[in-house]
DNA sequence: ACCGTCCTACGACAAAAGTAGTAGATTCAA
DNA sequence: TTGAATCTACTACTTTTGTCGTAGGACGGT
């Protein structure tokens, strides 16, 4: 019954509901619209890419607006970056590790940007947690006991 | 003049790629039986792929071996992987952060994957810290300038 | 020297993705 | 009520990807 999960989408149909998501719902129009200056396609074909976006499901419409039907997204864009992410880990074993091991090294990520994501770790974790007591331990979920250089390994 | 950052490389592509980075350099049939159990292409299927490679300058024949050629990739996994992250960036107005935040809370990480980045992280500063304390105009010192340690022989 | 096996070089094709034009219905402001 | 502006619903065409088959050359063992 073709879950959200399968959709898959090319990089334009990518660009198209990026649009989409930020806008919450739009018409082709205003869709063409949001697209970056310089690779901004022809009206129709945005229409098309919109179509197809419809057929596979990632999409509907939901209302008309004079003439003009408006669009909704239906996959969201969590589970579609998260689909994203899945694919690239491939190439990585599945593992998260190695990835970010070459994003740090890469220079993609900052310190902060770490210790944000830590910090929002432990929100979440302290949200949704409550429940299960046991396995937690996980030291102080606090992210803010820096300790860079530890030990000197491999290399 | 072909950068080797503007090799764009297809799903597939990016499979075979994947073989010829684990094997270091390998004849068509070598790759061909490196790719996954189910989705194993006919023997000529991979040697498209590995000729479009080429073509693409991401990988070259670098010897014989009877009458096989051997490949070897010129594009590295590295600047690879940073392009397809720039990639997967751009869906989040290139914020890493909002990115992170997605991988947070869509599950992807854990705690100990957020701190050994950081550690990681610290052990890089240190090492190139040191040396650059003057030199810090360089418009690229944003990445891209990986060479500590030679070869990139990890694993 | 001969044959079976493995490669290489090409050529083909179908499907997916990218890109757009057009005919005719709709809307809306004058 | 009309005509310009705008949409929709198709249709169409070009590239790019994915997948192979085949003809003929190169090798290696016997």
């Amino acid at each position: 019954m073709a879950k959200e999960s399968d959709v898959k989408l090319t990089k334009f149909e990518l660009e198209v509901m990026a649009a989409l998501w930020e806008l919450g719902s739009a018409s082709v129009r205003e869709v063409q619209e949001r697209l970056p200056e310089g690779k901004r396609p022809a009206y129709t074909t945005v229409q098309t890419i919109v179509y197809r976006l419809e057929e596979k499901g990632a999409l509907r419409r939901v209302k008309k607006v004079g003439n003009a039907h408006v669009f909704e997204p239906v996959v969201t864009r969590r589970a579609t970056v998260r689909r994203l992410f899945d694919e690239l880990l491939g190439f990585f074993g599945g593992s998260p590790r190695t990835l970010m091991a070459q994003l740090v090294e890469g220079g993609h990520l900052t310190l902060e940007d770490l210790r944000e994501a830590e910090e929002l770790m432990g929100r979440l974790e302290a949200e949704r947690g409550a429940a299960d007591e046991s396995a937690v331990v996980e030291g102080r979920s606090k992210a803010a006991g820096r300790k860079i250089g530890g030990k000197e390994r491999r290399r």
